[in-house]
DNA sequence: TATGAATGAGGATTCATTCAT
DNA sequence: CATGAATGAATCCTCATTCAT
């Protein structure tokens, strides 16, 4: 996978970020295809012969940009649920993920929606992402098995089925997000109905 | 809402057809803005001067393609579930209608990408389907209030967060058509396996 | 000279009329170049290939115009001025002329506006109206060497010199009726002043 | 007023000369509408992009080509006139206003033509020469003025209207340019013979 | 003769990328 | 490393004219 050349990490740290939030401003406002370079570099302050010797071009930036959301928002999770796996039941941990996704994409709307371009564009998610789509479904899989494991769960669900349940679930967030205030709730307490029914559903029955 | 000009609609059927199919290749490839009117002519077999004879714009032709794909999903979901809402308990339902948006979107790839697409262009997006924004949303709320009213429902359950999370699942599904094969079980069954869960999860307690 | 074909002729008086206008309509508001067809035939509300019945072209139809609004113009001025040239001083008879001009024009702006374009385009003055430029300039010289030979007129003056200070002057007359307003005489007391000058100017020393 | 870019003011002289001269030759053969910035580009050597890169669209270039004839001709005419002012009579200083313009107008023909395209654009003059609309009758107005006060002039002309005048018969130089050759005699006579006219028409009577 | 669809050449403009300094 | 001009392919769209009915 290509990266940005060295001479990108050799940039002074503020000039770098400069870059970083430029890019992440235009690709969180227009499609891969339609984001302009010219505009980055513009924003950025940089010239236009220096983004190229930064990056091999506009994909290898937009990669790196999203792995950097990535990460970031690995980071975000893990310091928000660190540490509380082994003391928390399934359902609070999974509790627990949601919200803290939803803070996470409230407090960095702009990766949330490149995100969101790169889930609705399976051509462009193979291009950049390449053969790793199941991230997700295998986390919340792996999840499932130890829950199933600790016998919190229903053994008649299948948690192949369930790990998509609850990847799709998270649309329901974003979606959330994107309509803010149109439903009289906070999140928190949309979050506790919504696991009211899916515990009901998924948990073992006594 | 702009439509196509009457000279399109005075063209002979098998004509209109491959100016449709062409434009719905080229649009589920690729973004609005990066589509190309020269591949959609070309694919047609059309002269470029006559697309404008027929439509006032690329925009013009999207909103156009957009309405088909929406017509005929009702249509295909309408002639699929026709006549069991009576005779079906609200899980019932939701399973055909499941199924039926799956069998909609394997006939109709094509189509399924243009409509994923749309929701990340959220521009375009408003432009296009305009206020009919969460006609899903509403359209699994009255359902959920019908089943409500019919007891079928645990009454704790709140129609508004379960209409989002019956509407986020639909994602599973999409997922599960671009991932085919992947699952080594066939849809009828993925469906069952996950309103097994949906169902537990929501239906009213003894 | 091309003209209209026959067809055109052949057709009743108030098509071929309604296409007339809807020509000096939109050659008065743009440029030959920038004419177009499509405009003229939708406000004549004829069929684009019927004007290829009753014209060569643009350039065809353009000549037709013009060749009327010099006629009709020709047949204003005869009909304001008609037998006056006998009982007429070179000075009352020009007086009167321009003052014909002027009400010519603003009756009907949209040929003067016209006949602008064509005098400020040399090429396609050319192209439509061939040789024949000096017709405004010849007009006049004989009208000065009349009073040139009616012992009206200062015997030093050069009747050719002077018949293009009187066309000149035309341009003086249209810049009053573009501006309407901004002087605060009306037309006749401009002629009169205007005059007075040209009459000092040329008449012969007693 | 919108200007060129930056990048055209760096340009090596000798390039921008060849970009401004393309343009002055396509502008003065075909009306803005027409004019082709193909051409323009091929004419001068440069890529079609680069064009972009030196002003912002077609528009902007002509503007920039008129203001640089409107500047030139200023300068021509203070040059040739200039520190004559004060010796001279108003005849005699306008009969170098006069030969000096059709001096220039000779030496410039294309941009004489521009010039002439823009006075039947009524909208295009209007945004290119915005509010300077009548610099030219106020020019002579304030000349007339000036020799009224001096009692160069019969006290009964009144100014407005031989500011008119003044302007039309500019007109008359015009034609002479463009018919050059059909006289036989030079701008200089011919200017003299005007003059001749002018000046017995508008000086102070003994 | 009337119609209006079909055509395609031609124009303006954008933008990723290269290149010379 | 920085710079920013140079490039040209690619795109949308317009419009006079032709053509088939």
């Amino acid at each position: 996978m290509e990266m940005p050349k060295e001479t990108f990490f050799n940039l002074p740290e503020e000039k770098r970020q400069r870059v970083i939030d430029a890019a992440i401003d235009e690709f969180s406002q227009r499609s891969f295809h339609d984001a302009r370079i010219t505009a980055i570099v513009d924003a950025a302050g940089i010239a236009k012969g220096s983004f190229y010797q930064y990056f091999e071009d506009k994909k290898d930036l937009f990669k790196y940009i999203i792995g950097l959301a990535a990460e970031k928002k690995i980071e975000y999770v893990n310091r928000d649920i660190m540490g509380r796996i082994q003391d928390c039941t399934f359902f609070q941990l999974l509790r627990e993920l949601y919200l803290s996704g939803i803070r996470f994409a409230k407090e960095n709307p702009r990766l949330l929606a490149i995100g969101m371009q790169l889930l609705n564009n399976p051509e462009l998610y193979y291009e950049v992402i390449g053969e790793h789509r199941d991230t997700t479904n295998e986390f919340y899989e792996k999840l499932l098995e130890k829950a199933m494991a600790d016998q919190e769960l229903d053994p008649k669900i299948d948690t192949k089925v369930a790990s998509r349940l609850l990847a799709g679930l998270s649309y329901s967030m974003v979606d959330l997000i994107y309509e803010d205030g149109k439903l009289d709730f906070d999140d928190m307490v949309f979050v506790d109905k919504l696991l009211y029914i899916v515990e009901n559903g998924m948990k073992r029955k006594p």
